[in-house]
DNA sequence: CATACACA
DNA sequence: TGTGTATGG
């Protein structure tokens, strides 16, 4: 999922202490597909409760959402609304792959396949109406907020940092960009490590800051070239153009001006062409959000993730002593409200 | 992924 | 003070 746009963009690695009093617009659906797909024993099996739930999206959440706010960042979630007609494809071809993953990887359990197992084990994650209600739960009682989007999460967290009701969108795709989002944080993980795919290996990972304006000026293009590269590429939208990656989009979007000229140059065709730019320039959004970072509420966290779900109460109450040490659960914000 | 814990 | 490894639910 998302664009594969990587080798263009500059990034900037920072300290989450650089983040400290930043509010930041993340991408739910991106952040819960994380956590479900990496947060796993070594068989690939997710972590579940006694009555067979899966819980790696809470744990997740619980953990990482601490200690950011301990760190003083201020993180909203932004949940996906209704998909647009034009992703259908994409979203069939998921369902497709997970259902082919959860597959082998059966197959690869019998065979006795490790390694084989653990990668069709993650490709089999998927954020279903259960992960993201549970989800709500407990950032509702962690005393985070979040705001549902008309339709793309990213779109409307790209829209909350035009405004300027947020500092940053926060997400491993590079679409809020597409749809404008000023400043787009990447790795915005506690521990900095990350375990690199297929091998046994461990590389340092920080967070690193995209901005827009930046990369635009450093491409010499605009948002919509940038938009046009996406398309040839590949986005959510359409399949992209056969044998054209990101650095050749580059070259023929500046040569020719534009994704239409390219097409024609190429022999190419996108259909809906006008439809999908459309999207990216101007995507459905809400302002209908208020932005309030409550006191959390220890007992409902406590009820949902050790009564329901099995958590160890010890653990719990330790991740709930950082959030309740946060700067952002506390004074400034609240007071204003109320 | 994040944490805990063992051990250098 | 750091690195590797096991565990969480």
């Amino acid at each position: 999922m998302g664009v594969d746009l990587g080798d263009l963009l500059k990034k900037k690695p920072v300290e989450l202490s650089d983040l400290s009093s930043k509010v930041i617009a993340i991408d739910a659906y991106n952040t819960l597909y994380q956590f479900l797909s990496i947060i796993r024993q070594r068989d690939g099996t997710p972590l579940k409760d006694s009555k067979g739930n899966v819980t790696s999206h809470l744990s997740g959440l619980l953990y990482r959402m601490s200690s950011l706010m301990e760190a003083g960042i201020k993180p909203v979630f932004v949940f996906d609304g209704k998909p647009p007609e034009m992703k259908s494809s994409t979203i069939e071809k998921r369902v497709e792959a997970r259902e082919n993953a959860k597959i082998k990887w059966t197959q690869a359990q019998e065979a006795g396949l490790a390694e084989e197992a653990y990668k069709y084990a993650q490709a089999s994650s998927r954020v279903d109406a259960t992960i993201v209600e549970d989800s709500r739960k407990l950032l509702d009682a962690m005393g985070i907020p979040f705001v549902d989007a008309p339709s793309e999460g990213e779109a409307q967290a790209a829209y909350m940092v035009s405004r300027g009701d947020a500092d940053y969108t926060g997400s491993q795709d590079y679409d809020s960009l597409l749809f404008g989002a000023p400043r787009v944080v990447r790795n915005l993980t506690v521990s900095g490590k990350r375990k690199v795919p297929r091998k046994n290996l461990y590389v340092d990972v920080k967070p690193e800051i995209m901005q827009l304006e930046e990369t635009l000026n450093g491409l010499g293009i605009s948002r919509e070239q940038l938009i046009d590269i996406a398309l040839c590429v590949g986005t959510d939208y359409n399949p992209g153009l056969a044998n054209i990656g990101p650095k050749k989009a580059l070259k023929l979007v500046k040569e020719h001006g534009g994704i239409k000229e390219v097409l024609a140059r190429t022999g190419n065709e996108i259909p809906g062409l006008a439809d999908i730019k459309e999207f990216f320039m101007n995507p459905p959004v809400t302002k209908d959000y208020a932005l309030r970072w409550k006191k959390p509420k220890t007992d409902s966290v406590l009820q949902l993730l050790c009564d329901e779900h099995d958590f160890s109460r010890e653990r719990v109450t330790k991740a709930l002593e950082k959030l309740e040490a946060s700067s952002g659960a506390g004074q400034r914000t609240l007071d204003s409200w109320f």
